[in-house]
Formats: structure tokens, sequence, C-alpha cells
RNA sequence: UGAGGCGUCGUCCAAUGGCAGGACUGCGGACUUUGGAUCCGCGUAUGAAGGUUCGAAUCCUUCCGCCUCAACCA
């Protein structure tokens, strides 16, 4: 936990960068806005403890945001399990519990305002109508004949709209943005619908609702959230966030929107509609099964939020797609439960194991609950004698080789007791084995043993009955998601239980909601609903790593290698972007002339022509910095190299950098008076902030050093610096040579002639 | 086919022009009254090609692959 707030991810790049440049004045403010209608689930865990976590680390604050603008499919009993869910997290959400429908009023005011300024308008046409219209992904949509209404009109309607004197269908409420907008999201969306129904908290004082584009950047700017963090599928939805930010605010903070890749987890399926379904369909016994990926069914199960805080931490943050190997979680909890289990004794599968020579009446054993750890302390009785009960799987009458438990003349250790050794094996009519006779050896109870194995083991008759649920994944496959019905790679075994199993009797009353070991068999928790005052219900939350069934069990294939790339085969004639270049062209004589133009100058190569003639405006730029002193060859390659790096989606005609000062500056950084490092750091500031190349060269000291002494010295401070990475360059490794360079050239700022500093730094390594 | 996003060990995440690193898994070993835990060791991964640079996972170009988007859901 400590290291989450170390490990940094694009997030925390994000919000530094924002406090470093001002972007943000006050408290880091982030949000959890689920909808109520349904668990939350291990996805959401992780999206919790992001979104808590960033406003920790940045001592902001988090707010808990039920986003209830669809009162048809949410009800007020989800509420509460939610919040229980993200407070059993830890996420503390101190005074800021909101509800969307809080701001109803306030967005149906920016709606208006929208209206009165010609930015919305209402549509009455069919729901059929208005999807046709929308267009396709290639297909520009076609404007509704509603879209020209008047602002008055459009008042009028939204205000019966808000009165209740449409049916539900009736009109919406749409932006007025672009219906030719190559993101279809922005071809006028709907703003509200009608919907006479019930809110869980509002009731009936609307029977407009918002939608979500609408509602969810009004609900952020509202409560002053400044890092609005979402999923990758709303990456669209950007840009039409950021357009009602625009055109509702101003906003301080005004909030950005910024989206990472949701949990996927391999043997499991995350969406919402399975998870409903297989529970609805009773597939699982609710949404708290313990085989539910979901926060309830973890927690029944014996999972804990550090558990969860760790395999979140352990996973990190970013935009890649990915699905996380179910083996990180399960590192996750049985790490964490490892720390906080006491060891106890139980048998899943017993058989009856007699010592011959135990003559005696029963003792009682005294054992440590912590037998690693003593200093923890606490140890109960355990009764032992004659007849015991252990583990069938624990007997072999026909060994593999490294077998290291019972089997006919072996010895074993009795765990916290003596060693035995195997005698007789007693067989029932079936063959199958009844009973193990062994004897004891009286000197063993304290002596080490070397190279026997130990297995656990309960009293034969004051061992006590218990109700054992053994857990395992829900589904056979990886990737549940992939199969055609996921239904169909459900894990028949999911749930099974241990009729036979017999528990040590200080586990009688084991208290509801307990996390214990039972040796060599797991990490089991005393389910807080089923059990009873002496009668706890035990859930198996994890077994325990098991090499030696590793080892043993055919190897599971797991999941496949990656296939070996096959190169790449230009097979498909797609279109290409020269391809559209040169249609571009095709389409433009204009173009055309230009390119034949460029593509006739020396130094200029082919590929250089064809990209600087991509458009009329960037040939225009190329012009004017040759015009003015830039040589042709040069300027192309700063300007399609590097400045089309630097100006990012800007386009060159709005950089402060002007094209005629380029052209000095190409002119200037092949003059030879500044290296190919400083000609670039040149650069950088001349895109920043507008000025004259020779003026900035000399300000930012970028001359280029060719006086060998000054090399030297150079060279000698990196040597002495790196006195360990020299005796590897000098003991063979030779690579360091690029690490060595680097080092010397920093050293000098970047300034250094790279050849003369080579040269020197050669010599000097000998 | 329009728009947006993403490609680094088997898996997840780093490296912000300068030694491709950590964790998980796996495999070895040590230790062990849990075949657990603990400790030690083991790495041929930058999707491909071309370019810029003294130096490229990183910048430019082209190609390839994967994901998301056209609900009066969120």
């Amino acid at each position: 936990m400590a290291d989450s707030a170390k490990t940094s991810n694009f997030l925390t790049d994000i919000v530094d960068a924002d406090l470093a440049a001002g972007r943000v004045r006050g408290p880091i403010v982030t949000r959890f806005p689920p909808e109520p209608n349904g668990f939350l689930h291990i996805g959401h865990a992780k999206s919790i403890l992001l979104n808590f976590g960033l406003a920790a680390r940045y001592g902001g604050r988090a707010h808990l945001r039920f986003d209830d603008t669809n009162p048809t499919t949410e009800e007020t009993e989800y509420v509460e399990s939610i919040e229980n869910d993200v407070r059993w997290l830890g996420g503390d959400w101190g005074e800021h519990l909101h509800f969307a429908s809080d701001y109803f009023g306030k967005m149906y005011e920016c709606a208006e305002r929208l209206v009165v300024e010609g930015k919305a308008y209402v549509d009455t046409q069919s729901q059929e109508a208005i999807r046709e219209q929308r267009g396709s992904f290639e297909r520009p949509g076609a404007a509704s004949p509603h879209r020209d209404r008047t602002p008055s009109e459009n008042l009028d309607l939204l205000r019966r709209m808000r009165k209740g004197e449409f049916p539900d269908g009736a009109a919406v409420l749409r932006a007025r943005i672009d219906m030719a907008h190559p993101n279809v999201l922005m071809r006028d969306p709907l703003l509200y619908r009608i919907r006479h129904a019930s809110h869980h908290r509002t009731g009936d004082a609307w029977c407009i609702y918002p939608m979500y584009d609408w509602a969810h950047p009004l609900e952020d700017a509202v409560e002053g959230v400044t890092h609005s963090i979402c999923t990758l599928e709303f990456e669209s939805n950007r840009e039409l966030y950021d357009w009602v930010l625009d055109n509702t605010g101003p906003w301080d903070p005004r909030p950005r929107q910024y989206e990472f890749a949701r949990l996927a987890l391999g043997y499991t399926v995350m969406s919402k509609r399975k998870l409903l379904q297989v529970v609805n369909e009773k597939r699982v016994s609710g949404w708290d099964d313990p085989r539910m990926p979901t926060i309830a069914g973890m927690r029944r199960r014996g999972v804990t939020p550090d558990a969860l805080r760790d395999f979140a931490d352990l996973i990190g943050v970013a935009k890649n797609n990915s699905v996380v190997d179910i083996g990180k979680f399960e590192f996750c909890v049985r790490g964490d439960l490892e720390r906080r289990s006491p060891r106890a004794l139980g048998v899943l599968d017993p058989v009856r194991l007699t010592l011959v020579n135990w003559t005696g009446p029963d003792e009682e054993l005294d054992l440590p609950w912590w037998p690693a750890e003593p200093d923890r302390g606490g140890s109960r009785k355990v009764p032992f004698g004659r007849d015991l009960l252990v583990e069938r799987d624990d007997f072999s009458a026909e060994p593999p080789p490294d077998w290291k438990r019972l089997a006919p003349g072996r010895e074993v250790r009795l765990a916290g007791a003596w060693v035995v050794r195997c005698d007789e094996v007693v067989r029932g009519p079936g063959g199958e084995v009844e009973e193990i006779r062994c004897t004891f050896d009286p000197a063993s109870r304290d002596a080490t043993r070397r190279g026997i194995g130990t297995i656990h083991w309960v009293h034969g008759s004051r061992s006590i009955p218990a109700e054992v649920r053994l857990y395992d994944r829900l589904f056979t496959v990886e990737q549940p998601d992939a199969e055609g019905n996921f239904l169909d790679v459900m894990n028949p075994a999911s749930l099974s239980s241990a009729p036979g199993a017999r528990l040590e009797p200080a586990l009688h009353d084991a208290a509801p909601g307990t996390h214990w070991q039972f040796l060599r068999e797991g990490y089991f928790f005393v389910d807080p609903v089923d059990s009873r005052p002496g009668a706890p219900v035990w859930n198996r939350t994890m077994t325990l790593k098991d090499t030696w069934a590793a080892r043993a069990a055919p190897a599971d294939p797991g999941r496949p290698a990656r296939p070996a790339r096959e190169p790449a085969v230009p097979s498909t004639p797609r279109r290409s972007q020269g391809d559209v270049r040169a249609e571009q062209r095709a389409a433009d004589p204009g173009l055309v002339a230009i390119h034949a133009r460029l593509a006739a100058i020396p130094g200029v190569s082919p590929d250089q022509a064809d990209l600087l003639a991509a458009d009329a405006a960037t040939a225009a730029w190329f012009d004017s910095a040759v015009a003015a002193g830039g040589p042709p060859g040069p300027t192309a390659r700063w300007l399609l190299n590097e400045l089309l790096g630097l100006a990012g989606d800007h386009p060159l005609d709005s950089l402060p950098l002007a094209a005629g000062a380029f052209g000095r500056f190409v002119s200037l950084a092949e003059s030879g008076r500044t290296t190919g490092a400083g000609a670039k750091a040149l650069l950088q500031s001349l895109v920043e902030r507008p000025g004259d190349p020779a003026d900035r060269l000399a300000e930012l000291g970028l001359e280029k050093v060719d006086d060998r002494a000054a090399v030297e010295g150079a060279v000698a401070r990196v040597l002495g610096a790196q006195a360990a990475e020299v005796a590897r360059y000098r003991s063979g490794e030779k690579k360091l040579l690029g690490f060595l360079l680097g080092a010397a050239m920093r050293e000098t700022q970047g300034k250094a002639d790279p050849a003369l500093l080579r040269k020197v730094l050669q010599e000097a390594l000998g």
C-alpha cells in the first residue's frame, strides 16, 4: 500500500503536469460515478481505488456520486450496496455523497440557456427517423426538419416537455452541433428525453431526464471535479463532454476527462449483463456468491480490501487493453491471507490412521496458532491419541520417486506431533484403503528429522464435522467472452463440498468473518451469512500454492504462447496514406504543379516532396522558409522529421515560429555553429516562443564547443563520476560506450562536437 | 470503409533521445515440524520496414495487427 503512493502512471503524470503548469490551483478532485442498477465488481474496485487513491495522493478529495439519470432501471437498494462496497474498500467520500438527480434543476437551466443561444432544439420526430438521419460512419447525417426552429419556439416546446404536455418519445432536446461531424456522437446528440416515470429520489418532480453525455460533464463541473476518470470506451464521448462544458460555462475548475483501460481478468466475466444472467439463471447463489467477481462475492469468500489494494497496485493503470493473469490476483490474496491467518488442522477427505503402539490415554497437545511466528502468541489444545484421521491423498500404495508422504514402510511427521511409520494397510472389499496402521516414534516429538514430509491430521473421534465449501474458477477457459456462449464454458466444479471433512475441536466456535489457514490445505473464511453459533460454515478462499501438484499433474496448457509473428504481407490492396495524397493531387491541378516543382528541387527526395505537397499550406510554408534562406534539402528534413513532431496537432501556421524564421533557423543549424542536439533544443525553444534564431542561439548559449581542452575536461569529469561503468567498459562491456558518450554529451549540455567528443572519449578509455 | 485509441519478456507495468528494468508465472537451488512461507539464482520482449540523430522503445514516414464508437443506456 505504501507503494501506491510512490508508483506513478500516466494519470499521475498528468496531474503532476497540471500542478506544475498551474492549470489546477485548488485541490485535486476525482469521483466514482456508478449507476445504481447493479452490483460492483472487481473492475469497479480498480476504478474506486484509482479515484480515491489519486485524490489521497495529492491531498484532494474524491466524491461518490450516483449517476441516477435513468429512472426506469435504477433502484434504491443498489445505492445501499454500492455505498457499502466502496466504504469496505476504504473509499472515504466525507461529505461528498452526491446524486446526479440533485442537479436536475441546474441541468435544466443550462438546457434553456443552450436553447436561447440557438445551440439546442426540440425535435419532435420519431426515434426511428432520428436514428436514420444520424447517417453512418462513412456517410454524413442529414438535418432534422426541426433543426432550424427559432429559439422562442424551442423554448416553448422545451417548457411544455418539462410540464408533461407530451407523452414518452414524442419529443427530445438535441444539441445543435454538426450533422456531418466525423464523430457520430457529435451529430446533434440527444440531451433530454421524456420519461413519465417515478424516480427513486425525485419522485414525480420530473418527466424529462437528461442523457449521459449531457448530465455527466455538468455533474463533474458542478462538483468542482478536476480530473474525471473513466474507461476507454468513453474516448469518443470526450469531444462531446468538452462541447457541453465549453457551451455551459465558464467553469472553474474546468473538469477534464481521461480514460484508462478497464480491468479484464482471466477465467471470469465482468459485464453487468453476463453477471446478471448467471445470477438470474441461478447458476450461482446470488450476487454475493463467493465465486462471483463482485465485491460482495469476494468479501464473502474471504478476500480482504488489503488484498484488492495490493492487486490494484500490482496491475497498474494504463491504456492498453489487456487481460490480467488470474494468477496475479491469487498471488495477492495468498500473500495477504498468509500474513493474517492462524494455522489450524482440518482434514477434508479423511482416512483412519491407527497408532498401534499408542497404548496410553489421549493426550492434549498444546499447539501454537502461529508455528512459524511464536512471537505472535496464542495456542490451543488439540486432542491426540491412538485413533486419528489423515488426508486420503496423503497416502500412496505405490508412491512416485520423490513422494514425501505416507506409503508402506515410509516415515512421515504428523504436524506438531510425532513421526510415524506406516506398517500395514487395511483395505475394504473394493480394494479402497480403510485404515492405515502405523507405529510412532516416542522420541521424535522434538527431534529434527531431515528429509521426511509432514502431514496434517485430526483426532478420530474428538474432531468435529463441519460444512466446508470449496471454490474454484467460475470458468474453464481464460477468456469466456471469446466463446460463442460463455455459459458453455462454466466450470461445473466451481463449487464442491467436502462432506466428510473433520476439523480440530478448537474451530467449533470460530467467529463468522475470521480467516484461518488449514495446514497444507488452504485459506478458509467463516461464512458471515450461513454460519450459526457453534456451527461455522467454511469457505475456502484460496488453496495454498502447490508446487507438487503443479509438477505431478499433466501440464496445464494455460495460455497458449503467442503465435510467431509472420512478416507483414502487403496482400490487401488497401488505399494507403500515399495513395490518399496521390488521389488528392489528382483532384487538384494546383497540387500537381506544386508536387512537380518540389520534386525537381535538388536535395529534396521524392518521399519528402510527396509529404510537403500533401496540402497547399504546408508547401507554401516550406517555400517561405526556403525563401528566407533555408537550404531546400535540410529545410525539408528539419520540417518533416523534427518540426512536425514538435507541432503535434497544431497546424504550422498557428505556431509562434514563422516560416521565415524557420528558414533562418535551418540555415543556422546547417552552418556548423551548433550541434544537432543544440539545434534541436533551439528549435524547440522557437516553437514555444517567437524570436530570432541567431539571437536565441546566443541567449541559450548553444554554440558548438569544439575546443579540445573543454571537451577533454568534460570527458575527464564524466569518467571520474562514472568509475564503475568505466571499469565495466574496460572489462568488455563495450555497449557502455554509448552510455558514457551520452553522459559526456549531457555534461556539455549537448554542445560538444559529437565526432570530437567520441574521439576524445575513446582515447581516454584506452 | 469514417473517427478515436493501443502495440515492450508467457502475463501486467516501467524506461519522457543515453546500460531495455520490476513484479507475476515458470524452472533450478537453499532452508523448513505446511511439497506453504522465506531466501538465492535463471530473461533472445520493444509488431515490421525505411528515415532523422554521435546515439531511437522513444522523433518522422509507410505498412501490419488489435480495441472502441452510429441506444430516447451509462
